[in-house]
DNA sequence: GCAAAAGTGTTAGGGCTACACCCATGC
DNA sequence: GCATGGGTGTAGCCCTAACACTTTTGC
């Protein structure tokens, strides 16, 4: 698009300075029941260590370099299974990172941010090289990391207040209790449960069913999401493929 | 970041694949007096007409190629200023838009969106190869800039409820009877003076001033933006230098 | 004075918050 | 029965929309 314009008086038409490349990353979400019984869960993200300069030894997110027969999307999802082996629920792109002076070589970094399900957490496999941490106290990242990482909690929690996104966390079925806690773990406050059912009855973003959970106590109804709505609503924008 | 990572099974180490092209473009949003009475104001943007292939004779989003030397941000405004000549008040990074098939060779477009106050509208100077079109009935565009278009104006409409962006249109100084006529232009539905001057006095995102503009009726009071706040809120991320 | 925009006051309704209260289960 | 989480009811508060009303100018 936009390659080689009219009215450009420099316009390098032959193409983009060929120094300059062009790498996906993926910060992932999911949840993990906490050590610390003050909350019940907390957020945790896979990082993957870098084996060569620069920055070798530290945690870096996971990605990789976009191929010319992929799209982005696509080129975050399988870098993501490349390098963790995870395959998450929800994926949108977070931000195009390309200042100058983020790496030694000249890197524009397209990332997206993820959320996995309680279930695919379950079934991960421990690979070499990647490692789990909470995002409460996680510094040191490579490059920019940390800014990224801090940027992508910050839309996280931004986008709990108008979409249904915490189901992103959550497997098929599950209980408003469970989506509660979905929203006290990211938002790191209580939330009142009479209020917060209403609220989320009060949208189309769940649709009830006629199973329950029986526990400890008395059996709590399960929902599951809204297909029709999709997690969050993106405009006009056609959803990326993966 | 994240180039060569560890973990990647494959990972093309060397670098992307060298067919990758990086282009940067902009969808500007001016204001300007509508010709029908029923609205004072419409959106209107510049387009630029391409003289070859592929799409050669359409118009498309002013931009350019990344550059080596330069960060995202700053390509958007040179090559902004290149083919049109534009300077704009406010900058913004729209998405990053990668998919195989939307050119017929490969190139990822880093979109920005962009807001021209007034005045600078009445100094463009009259550029061959650039014409100004209103956004409501604008189609045909080259590559995928329609739908590109169609995301940035609902980014803009979006962000009016929560941020002081309107402001962007305005010249330093303005009325509140301005600043309401950008938000009808925008959200295309009139507003109810009284509360719309209650809404923006209470957020800080004005000042007063002890300056009036007098006209045809009683003097009204100038504001001008705050400075302290900005324009909008990006969370943790650094602003990106132009 | 009159028209028109600037600016203030007021009221009804909706949504949110806090919290009291009942319900159903395991033990 | 009792503890515990599931689920409903409700009163106060704040924010908003609608619109009546006053103020200040040009002509």
């Amino acid at each position: 698009m936009t390659q080689s314009n009219a009215a450009s008086t420099h316009g390098a038409a032959t193409g983009s300075d060929s120094e300059i490349r062009l790498a996906v990353s993926t910060v992932i979400f999911a949840l993990r029941r906490a050590k610390h019984p003050s909350k019940k869960w907390e957020i945790v993200m896979p990082v993957v260590r870098r084996t060569r300069d620069p920055h070798e030894g530290k945690w870096a997110l996971p990605g990789g370099w976009l191929r010319a027969s992929e799209g982005l999307a696509a080129a975050a999802t399988r870098t993501l299974a490349e390098t963790t082996g995870l395959h998450p629920a929800y994926v949108e792109q977070l931000y195009a990172f390309g200042a100058v002076e983020r790496s030694t070589t000249r890197v524009v970094s397209v990332v997206y941010w993820a959320l996995l399900r309680a279930d695919a957490v379950r079934e991960r496999a421990e690979l070499e090289n990647v490692e789990w941490f909470a995002v409460d106290g996680l510094w040191g990242l490579a490059f920019d990391h940390d800014e990224i990482v801090q940027y992508a909690l910050w839309r996280l929690q931004n986008k709990l207040d108008y979409s249904g996104i915490a189901q992103g966390f959550l497997p098929e079925l599950f209980t408003l209790s469970d989506l509660r806690e979905v929203h006290e773990a990211v938002l790191n406050k209580p939330l009142d449960p009479a209020n917060f059912r209403r609220q989320v009855e009060s949208t189309d973003e769940i649709v009830s069913t006629n199973e329950f959970r029986k526990g400890s106590h008395r059996p709590a109804r399960l929902y599951r999401t809204n297909i029709e709505k999709g997690l969050a609503n993106h405009g006009p924008l056609q959803p990326e493929s993966h």
